[in-house]
Order: C-alpha cells, then structure tokens, then sequence
DNA sequence: GATGACATATGCAAATTTGTATACAAGTTT
DNA sequence: AAACTTGTATACAAATTTGCATATGTCATC
C-alpha cells in the first residue's frame, strides 16, 4: 500500500482544504522527492476516503472546488497509519538499484560511460537539495520536514559513494 | 511508472520461464526489498506486454503454466530503459519519512517511545541483511545482487543515524 | 481589449496494482 | 489410506494510480 491516505489525512489535520491546496501543501513539503503521489490520485484519494467517513465535505462546489476537512474517525485513522508508518520497517524501493541489478547486461564500456554520467547527476542534485534547505519555511512549511529532506540526500550521497568504490572495482574486473 | 516493467524484462533475459518461475527469481534477488512487485502483478505484467509484442508465449499451458521468453523488441525495450534507470535520479520512495513529516502531532513521550522501538527494528534489521550476505550465490543468484543489498543497508543506516541524534535533540526540544 | 503566459483547479479513461481465492501436486503425519 | 500441511501456480475483481484533457482566473503587455 502507498503512503497517500496517510499524506492526504496528515495535510488536513489543521483544517479543511480543496484538492489544489492539498497538492500545493505537499508540494511545499518536497513529498515529491521522498513519496509517490501522483497529483491527479489526489482528487480520488480524497472523494474514496469522504465515502469512507475518513473525510467530510465541507463546501461541494458544484463545478468548482470541494473542500474536504477530516472527521474523527479520520483522525483516529490518521494515528492508527502514523503508529505502523514508525514502527514497521517497510522496504525502501530505489529505482537505482534496479539499474544496478542489470550492471551484468551491458559492455563495460557504456557501463563506464553511465556510471560517469550518474556520478554527474546525482552530484548537482545533492548540491541543489543542500542550497535549497531552509528555503521553505518562509512559506509556512514547518522546520522538520527538511530532516526528511536531509535523509534523502544522504541516501542519494549513499549511491554516489556506492559508485565511487564500485568504478575502480568495474575497470579491475572485479564487478560485475 | 514502476519498475515492474524492466525487472520482468531482465529475469527473462535469459531465457523463457513461466510465472512463478519469474517470482522465485526476484525473491532470490531481494527484490521485494527495494522494489515494489506485489506477486500478483507479475502475471498481468506478462501477459500484458505479450500483447505488446515484448514477449512471446513460447508455451500456452491452458489451465497449466503459460511460459514467456523475450522478443527482440522486448530486448530493445530492456535496453531503452534501463539506460533510464542508470541516468536518471528518481525519487527514493521511503515510508518513514512520511512518519517524520508528521513527527509534530505526537506527544513528546509517544514520539520517544517510537523512537526507540524503530531504532531497535532497524537495529535487528541492518543486523539480519548483514548476515545474510552472499548467501544467495549458492542458489544461482549473481554476486552483484548483494551490491543492492548493501546500498540497502546502508539506506537503513542513514536513518539509524538520524534517529541517534534527533533524539537527543527532540529531548531538548529543539525537535519538532 | 486582445493576446499570451501562467497559475489555479478538477475529472476521467486507461493502465496498473493489490489482495485474495482457487486449484492441484507432493510430502508427511496419524 | 485418509487427513493434513506446504509449496507450486494462476487468475481475477476491486482498488488505486497515472497521464492527460479540460476549464477558469489573472496579470501584464502590446
């Protein structure tokens, strides 16, 4: 199961929000570095869970917006989600490493030639997320989320490390 | 997208096998501990991209087992995205970081006692991966598979760091 | 006041994923 | 050998996700 029941009813613990607002909040959180919410499950996530009683429908503009604010049972959802979310030790999926598992597939050469040009970009996106910490509270964001932040571009400075080791050990024919 | 795609793709590589044959191969893997592959999708996935022309049904069990093997296009398609894969720096999806954005809406007591209970799973986590290292090669699985594993670990790792001094610091409330 | 460029805001069909039900073979216990 | 457990193997309905199509508002500029 994704994560965007938890995200949709974390975001309107405060007060009822239209779909739109939503997305904007969890773009402001960076949620797309770490989760996987694509903007349009966003409006399905939230008219399911108002079926569900999870959520109420505050303002049903007709053709407009609908602004959904969370019940109590959706608040005892939410802390129910946010109890495993801490406690379960739930597999972190990295597309990388698919590429990773396939290194056996490819000539040494334009493995080489790839592993070069990921050093490249995984080097200007670290770079970006450190300049970019911090920028966000201005805009209400609260001060913890760029921890999560934080945990990313150490995860990705995980890989840039992995393939720092791993070229010397490709050129020496001792990988793959 | 998922990765669903190229990890059905690349087990087939060598040669043609049926579902459950593919499942075996990517439990052996470790996949489920990076990727995201409900077993159930497996067979949608093949029979779909037979319909594409990717795949060609080499055995139609009826009732029995139905055995896959890759066409040229599908190699082609392996190939399209696993450079993808090595060149661009998607999102590492983590659940915990969801559990952190919301770290403000606990009491401080409750957020420490999770705090300790998740340090302790990822403790006994980090600890059993360790241990099963290269325990696989026996049973045909690529040396390089461990590769992921370990940047796995070391996933892990990053967010054992973090809890070691958040906690410090959400005691002297300079958290959340 | 027309034009264009953006930001705001939602909905939906098509594709995918999930969890579970099913079936049968093989082994093993009683 | 009947009654079980376990492993092998697939299919499917229901739920979810995705990518895109569709509006509408607004602000500047010509």
């Amino acid at each position: 199961m994704s994560s965007t029941r938890v995200l949709l009813l974390g975001v309107l613990l405060d007060g009822p929000l239209h779909g739109y607002e939503v997305r904007r909040k969890l773009e402001l959180w960076g949620a797309d570095s770490w989760a996987n919410v694509a903007y349009g499950s966003i409006y399905h996530g939230l008219s399911k869970m108002a079926d569900e009683g999870l959520l109420e429908i505050i303002e049903s503009g007709k053709g407009g917006k609908t602004v959904y604010g969370i019940t109590q049972a959706g608040r005892d959802h939410f802390y129910f989600l946010l109890g495993e979310y801490w406690c379960d030790v739930k597999p972190i999926v990295d597309p990388f490493q698919v590429a990773v598992t396939f290194m056996d597939r490819m000539s040494e050469g334009r493995l080489l030639a790839l592993m070069h040009e990921r050093t490249q970009q995984l080097t200007a996106t670290v770079g970006m997320m450190a300049r970019a910490r911090g920028g966000k509270q201005g805009f209400g964001a609260p001060r913890h989320v760029d921890e999560s932040l934080d945990m990313i571009r150490s995860m990705l400075q995980v890989q840039l490390d992995w393939l720092e080791q791993a070229i010397p050990r490709v050129k020496d024919n001792d990988l793959p």
